[in-house]
RNA sequence: CGAGUAGAUUGGACAGUUGCGGUUGAAUUUUGAAAAAAAUCAUCCGAGGAAAGUCCGGGCCCCAUAGAGCAGAACAACGGCUAACGGCCGCCGAGGGUGACCUUAGGGAAAGUGCAACAGAAAAUAACCGCCGUUAUCGGUAAGGAUGGAAAGGUGAGGUAAGAGCUCACCGUGGAUAUGGAGACAUAUCUGACGUGUAAACCCUGUUCGGAGCAACACCGUGGUAGGAUUAAUCGCUUGCUCGGCGUAUCCUUUGGAGGUGGCAUUGAGCAGUAGUGGCAACACUCUGCCAAGAUAGAUAACUGUCCACGACAGAACCCGGCUUAUAGAUUUAGUCGCAUA
RNA sequence: CGAGGUGUAGCGCAGUUUGGUAGCGCACAUCGUUCGGGACGAUGGGGCCGCAGGUUCAAGUCCUGUCACCUCGA
């Protein structure tokens, strides 16, 4: 059940630019690659085009917090990354739960 | 009541549910020979006044080091505080403000060198015009000469052939003496005749400074590198087979990439106190109480409800003392000025 | 964490050493040349020298602070 993994290398998020499925909305852009393994991993990027260091830590957050609720209802063997945008740091969680749930939908991720 | 000056404190609050990082657990379960590790549960704690910029100063740590000096850099009235400082406090001088108060890199230009565009007679040995005496010559003089940021101490009077600190009064400035002060300095008296500005130009004088930084440093270290040992056993190549050789593998030593552990977070230049003593103050000493983040891709979030001023700037990364910069507001203390009333 | 560099016209750069006039190339505007355009020739405009303060008679230049960007080392 907790078998989730950070992704923590630069060359894990190169690969997954470069070979990735691509899925934008007004806060959050996330791009999905099918790995090896059984488990479900994932990384948050935060560029320092967001702001200073509270709006970048603020964007994880919120982002860890709506990818938390939906979690459990995700197929395994995937790699995520969420790429934060500008509007990010001034919007509640659940504004991006939503939208998240919608690109989620797209990529075809959930299971059942 | 209005305007303004100098400080100090604070930097949304409360309740509920879910979730995150850590401390401590003679708690429970699993693994393990043990040490211990993982999970669950309980308990307590969980960003700032600037955590920021990295501009100074230290602690800590490594390297170097007989002693001294040069170079270079920083600082610069005087007295103090401090572990130290380029910081802070007090005070003096200068400048600004009606005032509370504010600003101030504030040593030396009579040790030397350099520079001062344009304008102007001349930017520093007063060369020139001028004035006066005598008249080819020469001598005296610094009143006047449109400039300039700055023109030979300033203004006024006397004086003279013409002039001039040549003389006098006031003012500026240098020196000496006396008094006050811890000192910078201030005041008074006497005296000299005072050759512009620039040292944030070179420079001179005095003081301080060995270098590098927690990605330091110490330890562990599968693989790899280098060296050695063993062919008893396994695999591959050299040949169809055996021996032999080479590689791999095993063991020991060296080095130490990736990674990990310590450093590193309760014992410190620690925090708080309408506390006490000394001091104008910075600060020092004493007393009482407390132990208050510690991650390693990096922990504070989400939702709901209530209130108001509707929440600014902004996130620890070895630790402290300052400085600088950003900042919605709120509370509060002590002076000042103006108006009105008594 | 540490070290260094650059901000000047729309763009790319000089000038900062040793203080006094802000310049070069491309671009822009006008005129000439051509049947017309390009090229060429001539003329001209455009600057808070990143920002703030200070020293100086005078600052792009000297000093201090600050902002932004870039590069490098581990």
């Amino acid at each position: 059940m907790s078998e989730i993994v950070t992704l923590k290398e630069n060359r894990q998020f190169h690969l997954l630019y470069r070979r990735g499925k691509c899925l934008v909305s007004s806060t959050v852009v996330i791009y999905v690659l099918k790995n090896k393994y059984n488990n479900l991993r994932y990384g948050i990027t935060t560029g320092k085009k967001i702001g200073n260091a509270v709006k970048r830590s603020r964007s994880r957050r919120v982002i860890r917090a709506a990818f938390a609720q939906l979690n459990p209802s995700l197929k395994r063997g995937y790699d995520i990354v969420f790429v934060a945008r500008g509007k990010t740091p001034f919007v509640k969680s659940t504004v991006v739960k939503e939208e998240m749930e919608k690109l989620f939908a797209k990529a075809n991720l959930f299971s059942e």
